[in-house]
DNA sequence: CTGAAAGCGCTAACAA
DNA sequence: TTGTTAGCGCTTTCAG
């Protein structure tokens, strides 16, 4: 009754005096003793590598948002500071602590064991041994920003990668390659930056270094792509006349830039929901091995031009 | 013994022995059993207004950083989508499941009774009524950047502010209103924008329209000082020359921005990281009006010059 | 010092 | 259909 449980019968007049009742006197039922008798909390978790990069600010609003038509409580915290985030949100759901586990982060120990007291799914990140992931298709959004350089008249085309360990970065950098490939171009330098303003802003000089005649870079992310152009600024070099950037994923920032950066953009808010989704409409031990198929689409601006000779 | 207490007298070796095997029997305390059982969690929540508005990553920076260093865990969640968050998240924590909140949300119900059932702090908020808030001195602020102009040279000098129903804007407005008067000038116009790229760019209509003499604005944060960086390109402003421009909070990216723009960084992180502290340390009866004193500095760019005329 | 037992508040199973 | 009870796993208390 306390419940409002429908399936049970008794007067409406009843039910109002109830609910009248638990509403004067403030009852509150106790979630943790519902907790450890049912082992199940109607929450969930999801952990992302840092909250400065903005991307994971709309992975959490798709998340919240289908987490709140469900019904269910999404809490967030980040392994920016403690790699050992993943292991900590594994302990607080085990024993119904959480109802499943959202995984964005990419650290050596952040792939949770078949076993795991919760269920889990991966995000944006395949890993040795798990068939459980969502991935965006990194692949198709670096073929899709180094064909619109291509398409612009650029053949010397640079990329400024992610950092290696990254398994997205390793997508991003092979839609690249093929993108190159499938215009018989040979692919330019290659630099690697770390997906931050510092990484791309130091590898200014290297790209610069690498290959005078180059006219556009493929940049991983748009704080790399930031740190590029302020260094490119510094070097005298002016975008887009003397050499084009476009960066993979794309943020309302970014038209503030000097110049505007064109970004390729990706459905991250889709990513959030639709993990929610199979997390929660998915029996934990079947494999997950999904990519989303759409939303990747050009953000034209100004950092992209043809070629000048 | 199993919760390894250094006060039980026990034979190392036996620790050891017990320690090996709660390692190999993979023995995990039921955390939910034990907050029925003592009514804590050591969990902490923080509920932001959103995940978008970067200067929040920084204070859930300083917030883990703190909760960390106190085997705490801190559970983020955003009010964006759901207004109901706050309460929401003191359910969540009744009864033991959380220790604490701490709230950076400004909506009409998001401040808690005296009486509610986990301690709770308000993040940069006053509310009528609660004595439990932990302010940055949004006002200095405010006084800092505008008298960053006036040190230019500037005496016409409007204000983009933030929206009307936040509290922390009004801060910032009243240190402009002061700035400009300890100075001997009369305030310039004063334009509401919401915190927000769009309505920043749409408040330039509207800015060069009251006062076409404004040599120079004070903005309230720098997604509205993008926005508004844009929409003077379009109305083929030229910034610094024509006018300069410069926002309350500072991030990485505003370094790309066109021109470069020059802000006021406050002391979010060490917002968080002082919010834990408190939380922890301080009985949940007793009244928190703290303002943090320090870390307000101006990080000067090229969206500021001398008026030329 | 060691071991047994009560009980936190809830839900599910069972008995009436 | 309704009311009663066992028990989730822990901590704390109390007896041995």
């Amino acid at each position: 009754m306390l419940n409002d449980d429908p399936a049970l019968r008794a007067r409406e007049e009843t039910r109002q005096r109830v609910r009248q009742a638990v509403k004067e006197l403030g009852y509150q039922p106790n979630r943790i003793a519902r907790s450890l008798r049912t082992a199940t909390s109607n929450t969930l978790g999801l952990v992302i590598p840092n909250f400065e990069n903005p991307i994971w600010a709309v992975v959490v609003d798709g998340a919240e948002t289908e987490a709140d038509a469900r019904g269910k409580t999404l809490i967030v915290a980040s392994a920016a500071r403690t790699p050992g985030r993943v292991q900590q949100f594994l302990d607080l759901g085990a024993h119904g602590g959480l109802d499943g586990i959202l995984i964005a982060t990419a650290g050596q120990t952040d792939t949770p064991p078949a076993d795991a007291p919760v269920p889990w799914l991966l995000l944006n990140r395949r890993a040795e041994g798990s068939r459980r992931y969502l991935l965006l298709d990194d692949e198709a959004a670096a073929h899709r920003a180094t064909t619109a350089l291509i398409d612009l008249g650029h053949t010397r085309i640079a990329h400024l990668s992610g950092p290696a360990h990254a398994e997205s970065a390793g997508r991003r950098t092979s839609g690249y390659r093929k993108a190159m490939a499938d215009h018989g171009l040979a692919p330019g330098p290659i630099l690697e930056a770390d997906y931050s303003f510092t990484g791309g802003n130091t590898a200014t000089d290297a790209l610069l270094a690498a290959g005078a005649e180059t006219t556009g870079v493929v940049v991983a992310n748009i704080a790399s792509a930031s740190g590029l152009l302020v260094g490119l600024r510094a070097h005298g070099k002016h975008v887009p006349d003397d050499i084009s950037v476009i960066a993979i994923h794309d943020h309302p920032l970014a038209g503030a830039f000097d110049p505007p950066l064109t970004t390729v953009s990706m459905p991250l808010f889709e990513m959030g929901r639709r993990a929610v989704a199979l997390l929660l409409d998915t029996d934990p031990q079947d494999a997950i091995e999904e990519t989303i198929p759409d939303g990747i689409e050009l953000i034209p601006r100004a950092s992209t031009a043809p070629p000048k000779a």
